[in-house]
Parts: C-alpha cells; sequence; structure tokens
RNA sequence: GCGCCCCUAGCUCAGCUGGAUAGAGCAUCGGACUUCGAAUCCGAGGGUCGUAGGUUCGAAUCCUACGGGGCGCGCCA
C-alpha cells in the first residue's frame, strides 16, 4: 500500500466535488514534504485554468477533502502560496505498518500482469580476463533483475558472450600447440590474459602460426567438428572460471544465461537478407549498411549501422540484430535492457532504430540501453593498475575482502577467526558493490576503497552494520525470553518511532521508481535513509529497557520490521546482510 | 567539424512527474559511552547549483547559447 497513491486518490476526488468533472484529469501532485507527511500542490497547478488565487483554492479544496482514516482533520492544513498539507494520523500508520510486518514482502505487492524482460549483463570476453569494466554492468545488471524479479516481472537474463570471431583462430590454435587438457586447467584457474597474450605474441612473431590461425576461423565458421569441439573445451573452461567470479560476487547469473555471440551466427545470413529485402539495409562501397538522417560522421556524411562488410563477414551489429529478434519472437520479451556502458550509445540507438525499421522489435516491445559512467581511478582517468593495465576482477575481490577483514578484526576482536573471514567476504564484496549501486550510474565515479568502507555514510558497511545491530537487539530479546509476533500492537508514540514508521513505508513506491527509471541508486538512497532513520531511533528509545511492556514489544517489532525491510534491499542489491560483524 | 553525456559545499555524492529554507557523508569545530554494538548519535560553520539568457505564479530540475571535462563518429567488439 503506497500512502501517496492514497492521497492522490482522495486529492483528485476532492478536485472533482470542488471543482466539477471536468478537471478529473488534473493532477493531484502529491508528495513527500520537509514540512508535513506529505503535501499536495494540485491548487498551484489548477490556479491558471481556473483563474483563482492559489491559496483560495487550497482552501476550498481542503474543505472538500475526505481524509477519512488517513489524517485527523486537524492533519490537514493550507499554506501560502496554495499548499495542502498532510500529517498521518497515529492510528492509520500504527495499521499500515502492522499490514508490513505481516508480509514477508514487507506489503510490497507483485504487479498484477507480468511482463517478460530480457535484461542483457555482464557480457564477458571469453578470450579476457573480466576487469573492471565488467562489474558496472555485472552489478547494476544483477540489482535490476533481482528488482524487477521481486516486483514480479518475469526476468530473463542474457549473458551475451564473446565467444566468436577472428580472434579465436589463434586462440584454438595456441589451445592446440599446448593440449586441450593442460589449456583447459590453465583457462579455468584465470590465467586468460596469460592465454591470450601468449596466443597474441605467437601470432605476431610466427607467420606460420599466423596463417594456421586464419585457416582455423575459416575451419571454426565452417562448423569443422574438430575445431568445434575445441572451441568447446576453451569455451567450457572460461565459462567454469567466471561461474566461480559470479558464485563469489554473489550475482544470480549462471550457465543456463549465457548466449553468446556464437549463439546467432547461423542467423546472420537470414538477419541480413532479410533487412535488405525490407530495403532497410542497402549495400555501399561493398557493405550492407543502414542509414539514418540523425546519424552524421565528420565530414558531414551520414554514418551507417555497418551490418555486413565487404568481405562477407558479420559484425556485432549483425549479432545484436539477431538477438533482438530472437529475444521479441522466441522469448516473446517486451521489455529489453542492454546494460552496457555509455560510449555504446550510438551504437544501441542505430540497432534500436534499425530494429524497428524491420520489424523485429514490435511497437508493444522497447528496447533501453541502460548505459553507465566510467570507474575513474584517483587521478580521474580510467581505474588502471600502475603499468596501465586493466584491473582483474578477481584482484579487486581479493583486496576489498583483505581490507574488509582488517577492519572487522580491529572493530571486533571477539570474532572467531573463521567467522571474521565470513564476514570480510560479505562486508568487503558488499562494499565494492555498493559503491557501485549508490551513485547515479550515468556518471563516471571515482573509485576509492576508503570510501567505499567506511562505516560512516552511505556505503555498505554501514547497512550492514544496522542490520547486524538489530540482529543483536534480537538475539538479547530471545535470550531474556520476550517474544513479539506481528500481532503485537505497535505503537508509535514518540518522534523517532513515527519517522522510521513513515520510513519504513516507503520501500513500495522506491521500488515503483527503481524499476520506472532503471536506477538503482534510487534503492541505495532509501536504504541509507531507513537505516539513518533507524540509528536515530535506536539512540533516543531504548528497546529492551522500554518503560513499559507495550513499548517494548513495540519498539522491538519496530526493530524487527526494519530488519525485514533492510535485509530485503541488501538482497535486492546481491548484498549478504550478516547477523553480526 | 558533427553528435551524445557530465558540471551542486574544500572532497565524494543525493536532490523523485518543476514547488516552500538546495540535503548527506568525509574533512573542520563543539557535545554524548557504569545503560540494548560509540563501526554510532546530536549540534555548528561551509554552496552566486559551470556562465548568461528564456519559459513559468514558482527553475538545481524544462528550453537556447556559451565555457570546462569526458566519450563516440564505415567495415574491431
Amino acid at each position: 500500500m503506497d500512502v501517496q497513491v492514497l492521497l492522490a486518490e482522495r486529492v483528485r476526488a476532492a478536485i472533482v466535488k470542488a471543482f466539477g468533472a471536468e478537471h478529473s484529469g488534473a493532477e493531484p501532485a502529491v508528495h513527500r514534504s520537509s514540512f508535513a507527511d506529505y503535501q499536495a500542490d494540485a491548487a498551484l497547478r489548477l490556479a491558471k485554468p481556473l483563474k483563482k488565487p492559489p491559496l483560495e483554492l487550497a482552501k476550498t479544496l481542503a474543505q472538500n477533502l475526505d481524509t477519512s482514516g488517513l489524517c485527523e482533520p486537524s492533519g490537514v492544513t493550507v499554506s501560502p502560496p496554495g499548499f495542502v498539507n498532510f500529517t498521518l494520523g497515529r492510528a492509520f500508520l500504527e495499521s499500515a505498518l502492522a499490514s508490513v510486518a505481516r508480509d514477508e514482502r514487507a506489503g510490497v505487492p507483485r504487479v498484477a500482469a507480468p511482463a517478460t524482460v530480457v535484461i542483457d549483463y555482464s557480457g564477458p570476453n571469453m578470450a579476457k580476463e573480466m576487469h573492471v569494466g565488467h562489474i558496472r554492468s555485472t552489478v547494476i545488471g544483477d540489482a535490476l533483475a533481482r528488482t524487477l524479479g521481486f516486483l514480479g516481472q518475469r526476468v530473463v537474463p542474457q549473458n551475451h558472450v564473446g565467444d566468436w570471431g577472428t580472434p579465436f583462430g589463434m586462440l584454438l590454435e595456441h589451445l592446440e600447440d599446448l593440449g586441450a587438457d593442460r589449456a583447459a586447467s590453465e583457462l579455468s584457474m584465470g590465467s586468460l590474459n596469460q592465454f591470450y597474450q601468449a596466443a597474441r605474441q605467437k601470432f605476431d612473431g610466427d607467420p606460420a602460426f599466423a596463417e594456421r590461425a586464419r585457416q582455423r576461423v575459416v575451419l571454426l565458421q565452417s562448423g569443422d567438428e574438430q575445431t568445434l569441439a575445441r572451441w568447446r573445451t576453451f569455451v567450457g573452461a572460461s565459462l567454469r572460471y567466471f561461474s566461480t567470479l559470479y558464485r563469489r560476487l554473489g550475482v544470480l547469473l549462471t550457465d543456463e544465461d549465457v548466449r553468446g555471440e556464437s549463439f546467432y551466427n547461423s542467423m546472420l545470413p537470414d538477419v541480413a537478407a532479410d533487412l535488405e529485402r525490407q530495403g532497410v539495409a542497402r549495400v555501399d562501397a561493398g557493405a550492407l549498411c543502414v542509414f539514418f538522417d540523425e546519424f552524421k560522421g565528420k565530414d558531414g556524411a551520414p554514418v551507417p549501422l555497418i551490418v555486413q562488410k565487404s568481405d562477407g563477414g558479420f559484425g556485432y551489429a549483425a549479432t545484436d540484430l539477431a538477438a533482438i529478434r530472437f529475444r521479441t519472437s522466441e522469448l516473446s520479451a517486451t521489455r529489453l535492457l542492454y546494460v552496457t556502458g555509455a560510449p555504446q550509445q550510438q551504437h544501441f540507438a542505430m540497432v534500436f532504430a534499425t530494429a524497428k525499421r524491420a520489424g523485429f522489435l514490435p511497437p508493444a516491445a522497447r528496447a533501453e540501453h541502460v548505459m553507465f559512467g566510467s570507474i575513474l581511478g584517483p587521478d580521474k582517468k580510467m581505474f588502471k593498475t600502475r603499468s596501465g593495465e586493466n584491473v582483474k576482477l578477481a584482484d579487486l575481490l581479493d583486496e576489498a575482502v583483505a581490507r574488509a577483514e582488517k577492519a572487522v578484526r580491529e572493530k571486533n576482536p571477539d570474532l572467531d577467526p573463521g567467522e571474521a573471514r565470513r564476514v570480510a567476504e560479505d562486508v568487503g564484496i558488499g562494499a565494492l558493490k555498493y559503491a557501485d549501486l549508490s551513485s547515479d550510474r550515468i556518471k563516471d565515479y571515482v573509485f576509492d576503497w576508503d570510501r567505499m568502507l567506511a562505516f560512516e555514510g552511505n556505503t555498505g558497511p554501514y547497512l550492514q552494520y544496522a542490520h547486524a545491530r538489530i540482529c543483536s537487539i534480537a538475539r538479547k530479546a530471545a535470550e531474556a525470553g520476550i517474544v513479539v509476533t506481528d500481532a503485537t500492537p505497535l505503537v508509535l508514540a514518540t518522534e523517532p518511532e513515527r519517522k522510521l514508521a513513515l520510513e519504513l513505508g516507503m520501500l513500495e513506491p522506491v521500488l515503483a521508481l527503481v524499476e520506472r527509471t532503471l536506477e538503482p541508486h534510487k534503492l541505495c538512497g532509501y536504504l541509507f535513509d531507513l537505516a539513518s532513520a533507524f540509528t536515530s531511533f535506536y539512540e533516543s528509545s531504548p528497546v529492551l529497557r522500554a518503560e513499559d511492556e507495550a513499548t517494548r514489544a513495540s519498539r522491538l517489532l519496530l526493530c524487527q520490521i526494519t530488519k525485514n525491510v533492510l535485509g530485503l534491499g541488501l538482497g535486492l542489491r546481491g548484498m549478504a546482510a550478516p547477523k553480526r560483524m
């Protein structure tokens, strides 16, 4: 139940009652307020069409408002130049929160009509180590998959891995030289960069090898069985390695979700033929191209999307188009999300426009580029190692955990080493992911270990700590034999209790906002506000030592609801919520 | 040259369909632990929201121009 929606309905009814049915379409404009719980700005917006002073309209509106069950009569006020303020009634807040307490989904309903949402994310390259560049796509995509899935959408993750193309000639030839078994074991241990570099070196330095590599590409693309078997060895070993990284990172992707470039290979000639037959693409300078009025190049000439190269080969545009066709027709997706970097924006704009023209993307389906900025180093340049290489994701995870372990041992020496290690894993990786999710994805962000692992501010550890503290209270309560159930009466008598209750009701609208905007940081902002409201409550309001039994029970239940919402929210970020840390 | 994205406090970032006095964290200064976890909380100072116009009763938010930074512009993905 979303309070804002309830209030908006009442305001709309009052508009109709006071000003006539012809204004039933007017915007109630209800939102949170710093002067009350909520405010409605409808009167301000109606001033012009009704040609009356907004303050007068606001008063008329307030007189016609029926807020029974939501606010006390004194809870509705008007202030210049035309705001209508709402303070929710205590009885309403208490019963609303009770329904949150009874629901394991914390009062968030599932959508009535689920849509099929394909989310394309992570997409590592088989030949290369996963690095910082992949972390954003993987973590943001995972958070969106979890959030939309929780809301009841039918989410189909797609890991569009780079498992095809000309580099595989040299990679497979190198694998041939090493022997399949040895190569497979190297690859599954994460020596992808070394493997790639060794192959590259031979390719550049040994003409005979280079020639064999070129032959190998031909064999691969013509479907030679022995070559394909080697290719499967290569891809299988790499995927096993990626799977270990995914598990450690705590993302949901599995082998089931892998549908790489190779999967679409056989569809490419048909996609090209279809586009040409429909007149969407035409041959220019030997290449099959799609042109657009809005995309122009350096000399003002239109820049094309190249579907098929002049040598007959297919580029990634063809693969992307085939994937769209597959996703709308075979997977019956109506929402297609592409979680990739901002630099690819023009590419996807052209691909989506082409798909629309060709009917691959029916009007009922929409494709969205969920783009994100770069991760920057302390120098504000692209985050690289000192030697200028990409930072390996595996190294990043190790360092995050090592730093977290140091902090955990320091802050809580009582934890036994095994548990400290487990907690460090949760905290370190949680901090890394949270840092990525908590700022607006469109912007570049500066990578900073100290800031992401800080226990103050909008960080993973702060939220986990708030959660762990509540768990601690729950433990103590259980030891003392204090039991609360979801039927325990809630008493919102003090301001901190009231603020916390108000915050606990915001999960539903925030998740709706994340679904609409595809901006996971809005949920982080909410969780931080919630944790702050809780710690304020916690500092001012004794729980186990409350003045009377009813207050104690109520506060304990308040703690429990907060723990559930916090845990739920962290879960939707793909983060663990340790019971102690 | 064309196009896209970004610019908010000393630093790192929020700011929801335009709404009342632009908010956090860090840093600085000052308070709060014999009491549920001080990894915390409470308070203070600190901002011409890049600049200039425009739309509006009202602009950090929408439009235009300019400045600064980043990225992309035919056969790589």
